[in-house]
RNA sequence: GUCCGAAUAGUGUAGAGGCCUAUCAUGGAGCCCUGUCGAGGCUCCGACCCGGGUUCGAAUCCCGGUUCGGGCGCCA
């Protein structure tokens, strides 16, 4: 790894038997100072660790011994000295300094604890979310987070899918159902983008074959609740000569591929955050949307009938049905009526009330949601109409159905509820750095 | 949008009309201390969201506002 002259490694390559004699630097920030009298020791923060720095008063140059007891917790510092063998300090060595650089110093009172020793509400942390990363826990949420990308990345790619990047602003909105938030486009009136479905469904017709994408998604919704957000991160698929079941594999090996990589290469941050991992087992249950509301039915003081969506509490009494029954978190609900899914979701030619369409559900939410698409001009244009659009507003995507548009299924995945499932976190903002909601619009 | 709840030092809290010159922890300032690792000991510092009202007396009760949290809705 390349690192710079203010520090030669993290707190956490530092291996005393291998160093030797040799200088090391490490920076970072003030984590604390304990000042014994006769002993102090300084402990440095840096992004992979902890490491201790020590200092004995008559062993050490008196300047610096007094220069590093009043120093103020978070400011940064360069230390630069040689290691000894500690066994009671972390990583299994202290750092003895030679030099002690003050880079930055920290104003006092902090505005909020950086230890652990005092929570701060969600509010709070979040108003100063800088300082919030700082701490272990919070850390620990957004390297779990790079590694559940990371693995999808590379799951998707080994299987034969492409990186693609869809615009954010767009002219005409993806679906009718949810509010848009609207922008001023040089003199035109434009939207911020709810969904990359139009485009990856384009991409089809281009002969992309198999495209994924990882990208912010807007709806301006004036939700309020603790597993919505109005700027989010989708992360599409879609795939040409595929049908919905297919993609469902691809999706239930996909979580189960995520799970697993999350497991072995953020173990360290699971055990932060007190997670113990169960790799949920494919194939995922699939459950017919008939039964769903029958489950429904039969479990909980709702009653549902045929072509009504499903509340929030629905969700949760179905989701509860599946662990008690199965012992599993994840599970599809499939076949869905095609009346309630949007216009490009493909209805059954034999029976054109249900769609080829599904949802993945967690025990707690909905995760994602996806389908075979309707591939046929006139099919779709009906069905635009149908929904109360303006087919002349989709022109640009009818367009491409006309010259060639294969068969092709997809699904969109919202990935900030795939690490909240993840790690049980009971609201949706701690899984954002900086959650965009109904309220906060800073930082 | 709607219903419910909350607001006290930098942070997290205790508080049920007079016990409040407001508790505890953490933090900050200072002193003591040579092996701490949520160090310890002593001293000090720092707060009742805003505006009205009830009352002899309000952090506490009432009304309005603001902000935050939660349920539902909308939505993914």
């Amino acid at each position: 790894m390349l690192l710079a002259k203010l520090r030669t490694h993290y707190s956490t390559q530092v291996n005393p038997e291998e160093i030797g004699d040799e200088k090391v630097s490490l920076a970072g920030w003030v984590h604390e100072v304990r000042d014994l009298g006769g002993i102090c020791f300084v402990v440095l923060r840096d992004r992979e660790g902890k490491a201790q720095v020590t200092l004995v008063k008559k062993k050490i140059d008196r300047e610096l011994f007094n220069f590093a007891r009043k120093l103020i917790r978070e400011s940064i510092i360069s230390v630069t000295g040689t290691v000894k063998p500690e066994e009671k300090a972390p990583n299994g060595y202290e750092l003895i300094p030679e030099t002690i650089e003050l880079l930055n110093e920290a104003e006092s009172p902090l505005p909020m604890d950086t230890t652990g020793k005092v929570d701060a509400e969600l509010d709070t942390r979040l108003d100063s979310r800088f300082m919030d990363l700082r701490r272990e826990k919070t850390h620990a949420v957004f390297r779990i987070r790079h590694e559940v990308l990371k693995a999808v990345r590379t799951f998707l790619s080994d299987n034969g899918f492409l990186e693609t990047s869809t615009p954010k602003v767009v002219a005409t909105a993806t679906e009718g159902g949810t509010a848009l938030f609207p922008i001023t486009y040089f003199d035109r009136e434009a939207f911020l983008n709810q969904s990359p479905q139009l485009f990856k469904q384009i991409l089809m017709s281009g002969g992309m074959d198999r495209v994924f994408e990882i990208g912010p998604i807007f709806r301006a919704e004036e939700h309020d609740t603790r597993r919505h957000l109005n700027e989010a991160t989708s992360i599409d698929i879609e795939a040409s000569f595929m049908d919905h079941f297919d993609v469902m594999e691809i999706l239930e090996e996909m979580i189960a591929f995520v799970y697993s990589e999350v497991k072995k290469n953020a173990a360290k941050f699971l055990e932060n955050l007190e997670i113990e991992l169960n790799v949920p087992k494919t194939p995922f249950l699939k459950l017919p949307y008939s039964e769903a509301i029958e489950i429904v039915n039969a479990n909980s003081d709702e009653k549902l009938v045929w072509g009504d969506d499903l509340s929030t509490l629905a969700e949760h009494t179905i989701g509860e049905y599946v662990f008690q029954t199965t012992g599993e978190e994840h599970y599809f609900i499939i076949d869905w009526p095609s009346e309630i899914k949007p216009f490009y979701a493909l209805p059954y030619e034999n029976d054109p009330e249900i769609s080829k369409s599904f949802d993945l559900m967690h025990r707690t939410m909905e995760l994602s949601s996806g389908a075979q698409r309707v591939h046929q001009y006139d099919l779709l244009k009906t069905r635009i109409e149908n929904q109360g659009l303006d087919p002349d507003g989709f022109e640009f995507y009818l367009k491409t159905f006309r010259y060639g548009m294969p068969p092709h299924a997809g699904w969109g995945m919202g990935c900030e509820r795939l690490v909240m499932t993840m790690l049980g976190t009971e609201n949706i903002r701690d899984v954002v750095l900086f959650p965009r909601d109904r309220k906060r619009l800073s930082p």
